[in-house]
DNA sequence: CTGTATCCTCTACGATACTG
DNA sequence: CAGTATCGTAGAGGATACAG
């Protein structure tokens, strides 16, 4: 299952507000709190149901976990699947374009992780300065 | 100026807790509201005072500003230079870092781009879902 | 089991006024 | 001009209880 070809880079001048607002709106929401994370779970590991998304995406309360994979939803990066059986079941899949995000994101991460050790030192270096003067 | 070579992608097995949260922070933080906008403003276009960063990044507060150039420069992103004259004048400037995050998002931003149909479709087509029933 | 509803807290952020 | 301080508001998100 191959990306689509990228949009060329002038695309961006040719885009309204609105669009531009849109792209970041989607661009933030999928690095929030937990967003990437919950997807990330059902990238690698297919379908899941509730429950085990509620143990792996350790941390996040129910409620929170309804409002992110809403949202992961309806903007088309997983599907909700009700399974009527008693106890009644939800499976929730990573969509094509779910997937398709993961993979564009995944450089990005990695490259962070390569520049963990500059994080941390500009860190250090900030609050060494931080400290002493201001 | 090339890019550091990525990190080997089995990186992530061996990071730490610590070191995720880490990336999950300076990820997260580069997407919120303002972070990425200031940014891409100075790999644009060279070191900016405050206040002509203050009225490119249209709708963000002074005080946001501040707050936002402060973790950009904690994190390594942006350089502060105060230029003492009278009135004073303080200079931001991106950082090798700087320029490199915002090479490396690049690609993601296209992408969202070029699915921006996808996403519009996949919200309507939940909008119209959830107004019928649920 | 999978939600929804309520409450409560904490933080982000704008507006405004003030300082070096 | 660049920043800090203070206030007020709005939303995110956890804990808990309850419903289908």
């Amino acid at each position: 299952m191959a990306d689509r070809i990228d949009a060329p880079a002038d695309i961006c001048d040719d885009m309204t507000p609105d669009q531009q607002r849109l792209i970041r709106d989607i661009l933030a929401r999928v690095v929030d709190k937990w967003s990437l994370w919950a997807l990330t779970e059902l990238t690698a590991d297919g379908p899941l149901r509730f429950s085990r998304l509620l143990e792996r995406v350790e941390g996040i309360s129910q409620k929170s976990l309804t409002a992110t994979l809403r949202q992961l939803e309806r903007d088309g990066f997983v599907t909700r699947t009700v399974v009527v059986r008693s106890p009644i079941r939800v499976d929730y899949a990573a969509t094509e374009l779910g997937h398709a995000l993961i993979r564009r994101f995944q450089p990005l991460w990695l490259w962070a992780a390569g520049r963990l050790p500059d994080f941390v030192a500009a860190r250090a270096a900030f609050d060494a300065r931080t400290e002493a003067d201001r």
